[in-house]
RNA sequence: CGGGGUGUAGCUCAGUAUGGUUAGAGUACUUGGUUUGGGACCAAGGGGCCGAAGGUUCGAGUCCUUUCACCCCGACCA
């Protein structure tokens, strides 16, 4: 492609409502253009990016015998209605009618479409594996769209779907397209991590998240600094602690604690570490018919983790309460605990399961218990409610953990039956029984891949795109147009590139040298070619991106040069 | 959905507190000339329903009301 016809509006300015650099560097390039809030246009350049990464996908895809199809992006709202999930995913699924006043939704995953390809044609466990996966444009009308290509309404996205006739099985695809997303992520340049987690809402029994790590990113992740082990902030997991303090030794009593609210008043009170009390944190559970009020307790050096707290106790929502609230209910703030109390529901970190030495709130004004003994509350639900501190303890090896941020690009699912069973899917097993299908489901972001790329990938003077992410590899760039020996050279060396079937750009405008040198590092080509006033004696020079030097070779020599570079 | 902010030329923004010639700059664009190794220079041009609607006024980009859009923080996010 000559850059003479290339449609690549490049500026020196950014757009003014973008702030994170893959959005000022993708705008700022030619690569997108906005339409509208979480809506962008694709110009030549980001559509062939957009390529490069889908061809990667369908390579590694390939390799493990999943089949791509094409499903259509409006669906009839019926589908929704069945699985019931047109009431959950509520005002994000865009739904309108046709002429005939019949309900369509915009596509913004497709299980029920794919469960509904398969069912009653994949009728026997003799058809089983089968894996389908898309490359489609998904709608999800996000109550704040941000950051550019990051979080659009509409995106493109890689969806894949497996069906087995054996949990054992299901592991073993979800096992290959996780080794399969590594290959796509480590292909395309990228410095990821898998990290387990969250399953809640849409369940099953296990999930993976891949994440680009890049400081822009939107999920806190908390990785061992000696292991692989990396979980989502909302799973992470954490070793016991070793450091115990020294326990506090008290008979069991009701202690006089006088206006001793916080966690930190009442150690400082009884001189006691945080460790050996016990925290309550109220909140409002909301379900889809109901509310209600319930308590966490945790010891006092840790704290809530809500999305675990809101799986475990199966409530959409969490939402706080202020002190008159919980007044209503009976409790006192201040002074909660787990002992003499049946207000309300409450869950206890597995933590605090037979904890000994224990001070609580007595649910009584200005009285805490000492010397508690968790164990005769073995009744009581005890669960992972903890949220992982920064140096707690790996829970797989004797490192510790610390934060980090990461863009999730894709995220596997072991589903289960969850949509099999609504959706009435069933294949007949050996024994002629019908049995709902096992599903995986996979999913990766190729639109968000494109900015996670530039995410990771940049610096103060543009784009720079990885080997097999770059929309060209070579830019030839001739420096001055009127100068016939460079002209002819370029004209050349351009031929001769396309010739040997590397994707080559010539910049071939009636621009000056520092104009067309500042595009090529905003587009961030791995390679550019100058050919400039060093010809004269017979020298070019090659402008590697990623290192922004500069290296002068003989003109007679470029070629094999290159070629042997890229 | 709560809180904050911004809408003026293709883009980035002045001008709005205190209403008053024909609404400005930079950049981009067109034409001619000079230039040609880090976003050149000179000259001449084209380009605006001042987000929209209503109102106040002799007069509104500027004041009032309503509304729409976009951005940021939060809530939300299979």
């Amino acid at each position: 492609m000559r850059l003479s016809n290339l449609y690549l509006p490049t500026t020196k300015e950014a757009p003014s409502d973008a702030s994170l650099p893959s959005h000022i560097f993708l705008s700022r390039a030619g690569f997108i253009s906005q339409v509208a809030s979480g809506l962008y246009n694709f110009l030549p350049l980001g559509k062939k990016v957009l390529k490069k990464i889908e061809n990667i996908i369908n390579e590694e895809m390939e390799a493990i015998g999943a089949q791509e199809v094409e499903l259509s992006f409006v669906t009839p709202a019926e589908l929704w209605q069945e699985s019931g999930r047109i009431e959950k995913f509520g005002k994000e699924l865009l739904r309108f009618k046709d002429r005939k006043e019949n309900l369509f939704v915009l596509g913004p995953t497709h299980e029920e479409m794919m469960v509904n390809l398969v069912r009653n044609k994949v009728t026997s466990y003799k058809q089983l594996p089968l894996h389908l996966y898309q490359i489609k444009t998904k709608f999800r009308d996000e109550a704040r769209p941000r950051f550019g290509l990051m979080r659009g309404r509409e995106f493109l996205m890689k969806d894949g779907y497996s069906f087995h006739a054996n949990v054992e099985d299901l592991d073993r695809e979800f096992n290959a397209v996780e080794e399969a997303y590594k290959k796509v992520l480590t292909r395309l340049g990228l410095n990821f991590r898998i990290v387990e987690a969250d399953s809640g809402a849409i369940g099953g029994t296990g999930s993976k998240e891949l994440m680009v790590l890049a400081d822009s990113g939107e999920d806190t992740i908390a990785v061992c600094s000696k292991c692989e082990y990396g979980a989502n902030i909302e799973a992470a997991k954490r070793s016991e602690r070793l450091d115990i303090p020294e326990a506090p030794q008290a008979q069991f009593n009701k202690f006089l604690t006088p206006d001793v609210k916080s966690i930190e008043d009442l150690s400082e009170f009884l001189k006691i570490d945080s460790y050996y009390t016990v925290k309550a944190v109220a909140k409002r559970l909301v379900f889809e018919d109901r509310t209600e009020i319930a308590l966490f307790f945790l010891r006092g050096c840790d704290s809530l983790q809500e999305k675990k707290a809101q799986s475990v106790t199966k409530a959409i929502d969490l939402v706080d309460v202020d002190e008159s609230e919980l007044e209503a209910v009976g409790l006192i703030a201040g002074f909660m605990g787990p002992l003499d109390q049946d207000k309300v529901k409450y869950v206890i970190d597995a933590d605090l399961y037979e904890a000994k030495n224990m001070i609580c709130g007595a649910n009584e004004k200005d009285y805490h218990f000492v010397g508690v003994d968790m164990l005769v509350l073995n009744d009581a639900f005890f669960a992972d409610i903890v949220e992982v501190k920064e140096g707690d303890g790996c829970p797989y090896c004797d490192g510790t953990l610390s934060y980090t941020k990461g863009i999730e690009v894709g995220h596997i699912f072991k589903l289960g039956t969850t949509y099999s069973k609504v959706l009435k899917a069933e294949f007949l097993n050996e024994r002629g029984q019908a049995e709902p299908f096992i599903m995986g489901t996979y999913g990766m972001g190729v639109s968000r891949l494109v900015a996670a790329i530039i995410e990771q990938h940049h610096d103060e003077n543009g784009c720079i795109w990885t080997k097999e992410s770059a929309p060209y590899m070579v830019n030839v760039m001739v420096s001055n147009v009127k100068d016939e020996a460079q002209l002819a050279l370029g004209e050349k060396l351009y031929a001769d590139l396309k010739a040997n079937r590397v994707e080559v750009v010539l910049d071939d405008r009636k621009e000056r040298f520092g104009f067309k040198m500042k595009d090529a590092e905003l587009v961030g080509y791995p390679y550019t070619i100058v050919i400039g006033k060093e010809l004269e004696n017979g020298m070019v020079q090659i402008f590697e991106r990623t290192t922004s030097s500069k290296e002068d070779i003989k003109a007679e020599k470029i070629l094999d040069v290159i070629m042997d570079r890229i």
